[in-house]
DNA sequence: AGGTTTCCTGATGAAATCTTGACGCCCCGA
DNA sequence: TCGGGGCGTCAAGATTTCATCAGGAAACCT
């Protein structure tokens, strides 16, 4: 069970939240007061914390960052603005995502589940050696037998969204939530495209691929 | 079998309840009365509980809090009502899920199904391991002799569906519900050739199968 | 503005997967 | 002994999913 602190004063949404998450996987704690988060933190212990920027009492704003002075945990920050400067200084203060009200259920189950993962320690290796590859992941570099090989940006995130899970089958699902977001679930021709592209790059034999797999029916697959 | 505690006091519905569940593998135990639930719990040992809100004698959600602060027994609720507060409530005195009367047989097995699978271990066990297999789960993976062995998405299913309670016997009603949908529920044909299809990839000896195991006439069995 | 890179999109043939019907086996009751 | 139901196996279509190419639009850089 995932330990979900949810930091909202809405109280309709609160219940919402309380109804559905338990169904997904989460033990949901919640407070309405920003000024009672950080004490709950302490004690409940959770593994991901959503808060709302809307509070009554204090700037929400203070309350990620009080989070992230004490912990890594994971924060996904709900704001009734689109602004762009909202979503900058969220994330600036160390939010790992911003969803903007409303949202639907599914958006914000998947961006949950993308916080989660980034937090988990598959994450955080760095550079990726095969027979004949290397990727650094965060100077951004891939090099096939010793060469650079230069990758567009959204082949850069495909690549980078498999690499998050090295020998595990990621969705299409998932992949085109992380590399062109929501909408674009369902747009399947995108990622044949290029993973296409992405074998035509790092693969000996892109007839043949040895690292960029695919799971028919099912997703994609990155084999160190 | 999975044993069933029923905590309702309408003989209609009982009834029916005692006529339909029994065929999808469930043993069912009733009682009228709240003040009987806590002791047929411990007797009876059941694997699941529905309780409805509405007793004669006792208030269900003393009943729920009572089989939760013994077990952790997973407990459905019913309720005539479909009033926010008491869903919450439910919810918050340790529920799993809420159903509102009337329902739908399906949707009751379905959530049924559902409670059952969160509260198993089987769902935190990642990975199987027998004698000559290796199944992850979260990375979709089969090895089988130390060879990893290719799944379509159906066999999968299949698989995923037997796996969820290794050593139980699953109906083949409730395959076919899973993996295919409702209105498959009577093409047990279907499971054939998929049961023989995972029995060629994941027994040594398919014509003699050790892990995937008929029960003649009521469905398929994942021996460990 | 001009040139370049990147992205989207539709078309095509190939591959993988699913469905379906046929057939034989085994067990059990008539 | 015969017949029927449930089961396992097989393989031929039917269907879905993939890989690849290339032109044109859009975005980017200078």
């Amino acid at each position: 069970m995932t330990r979900l602190l949810l930091v909202e004063d809405d109280e309709a949404l609160v219940s919402t939240l309380r109804l559905t998450l338990p169904a997904h996987g989460f033990d949901v704690h919640a407070t309405g007061r920003g000024g009672d988060a950080l004490v709950l933190a302490r004690t409940f212990q959770p593994d991901v914390a959503i808060v709302d920027l809307g509070l009554p009492d204090v700037d929400g704003l203070d309350v990620v960052r009080a989070l992230r002075a004490e912990s890594d945990l994971p924060v996904l920050v709900l704001s009734a603005r689109d602004a762009q400067h909202d979503k900058v200084g969220a994330l600036d203060v160390g939010a790992d995502d911003y969803v903007t009200k409303p949202f639907g259920m599914d958006e914000l189950l998947a961006r949950l589940r993308a916080a989660l993962r980034r937090a988990s320690p598959a994450d955080r290796v760095i550079v990726f050696r095969t027979d004949h590859l290397v990727i650094d992941r965060t100077a951004r570099r891939v090099e096939r037998d010793g060469e650079q090989v230069h990758l567009t940006p959204t082949e850069w995130g495909v690549l980078e969204a498999l690499l998050r899970f090295p020998g595990r089958v990621v969705t299409q699902r998932d992949l085109l939530h992380d590399v062109w977001g929501s909408q674009y679930v369902d747009e399947v021709a995108y990622l044949r495209v290029y993973v296409a592209q992405l074998r035509r790059k790092l693969e000996v034999l892109p007839a043949a691929p040895r690292h960029l797999l695919t799971e028919p029916g099912v997703g994609y697959r990155f084999e160190p």
